[in-house]
DNA sequence: ATGTGTTCCTGTCCGC
DNA sequence: TGCGGACAGGAACACA
């Protein structure tokens, strides 16, 4: 479900109820979710500071005092949903059990943070901070969209010779990490470029303006505070908004929105995700 | 080495 | 209203 924009903006808003706080307990009340989690996962959580919240693709990474880092994927469904703080600002959610709670973290300054997933395709687990990055989830993932090491360049050398789908391509978390169906489907009709072009036989100038177009989705995506369709939910419960700015994701039939286009919106089928394109102006 | 299909799981929506 | 099927924002894994 959530893309980087959406991860982005659970990550802002559990920086103020995590950051420089006490894990005073946590509740693990499963074995697993897509994966087993770490052994003595709740021991090793609870008495810690919670250094600092950062984000690397869709993960967030928690950096606890003990020197280990929390690893978190939300997955399809997933959830972080803050309750009950002091401040008076998260009153939202009421911090009562709910289907799908696996794991809550009672945090000093008395905010409660409950992971919630009911298709359960997200992940925990703990690494040393100081080598977290070659921990098996994080190690083969690309660049940063929003970092200076994505650029046209990168980009080009990643796509040469590929004869995938440009669609399929930019899914790859190896070429560049945190595009998700959505977002890449926005990127490429914002440039006017098919879905089903090769990723290796795109021009320069194309890469170019896509590398452009994918920085400038994400940025409009996480200042709309990112989209809901069924059940995305900031930390807050409440929904983003993007949604609204969508041109072609979950429009099938209806009209192309470029400026002077009268397409309209088709459906297909790449490597088993649904893909949504104008064929007229996207070539 | 690549590219594609399958799989994990629950919930929702749509047509009959 | 119930039921079956399609589909869902991810991505590891198996296989051609």
């Amino acid at each position: 479900m959530p893309e980087l924009p959406e991860v982005e903006t659970v990550l802002r808003g559990l920086r103020p109820v995590m950051e420089g706080r006490v894990i005073l307990n946590a509740d693990v009340r499963r074995p697993d979710l897509r994966w087993p989690f770490p052994e003595r996962m709740a021991e090793r959580l609870e008495g810690q500071r919670v250094e600092r919240l950062r984000r690397r693709s869709k993960y967030i990474l928690v950096d606890l005092g003990s020197g280990e880092t929390l690893i978190v994927h939300l997955g399809m469904s997933g959830r972080m949903l803050v309750s009950g703080d002091t401040t008076g600002r998260f009153h939202h959610r009421e911090p009562v059990a709910e289907r799908h709670d696996h794991v809550v973290l009672r945090m000093s300054g008395g905010a409660t943070v409950t992971f919630n997933d009911a298709r359960r395709f997200g992940a925990m687990d703990l690494a040393p901070t100081e080598s977290h990055d070659r921990h098996r989830l994080l190690a083969g993932l690309g660049p940063e969209p929003l970092g200076n090491e994505f650029h046209e360049d990168c980009l080009l050398s990643r796509f040469k010779g590929k004869k995938a789908p440009v669609k399929s391509a930019l899914l790859d978390q190896r070429l560049v990490a945190g595009l998700g169906n959505i977002y890449v489907c926005e990127a490429l009709h914002r440039v006017g470029v098919s879905p089903m072009r090769k990723a290796g036989q795109i021009p320069g100038p194309q890469v170019c303006a896509l590398v452009a177009s994918i920085r400038q989705v994400l940025s409009d995506a996480i200042e709309a505070g990112g989209s809901s369709l069924r059940d995305f939910r900031n930390s807050n419960g409440e929904l983003g908004y993007f949604q609204h700015s969508f041109d072609v994701y979950g429009r099938e039939g209806q009209s192309c929105r470029r400026q002077g286009c009268d397409g309209s919106v088709a459906r297909i089928v790449q490597s088993g995700r649904s893909t949504f394109y104008c064929p007229k102006c996207q070539r």
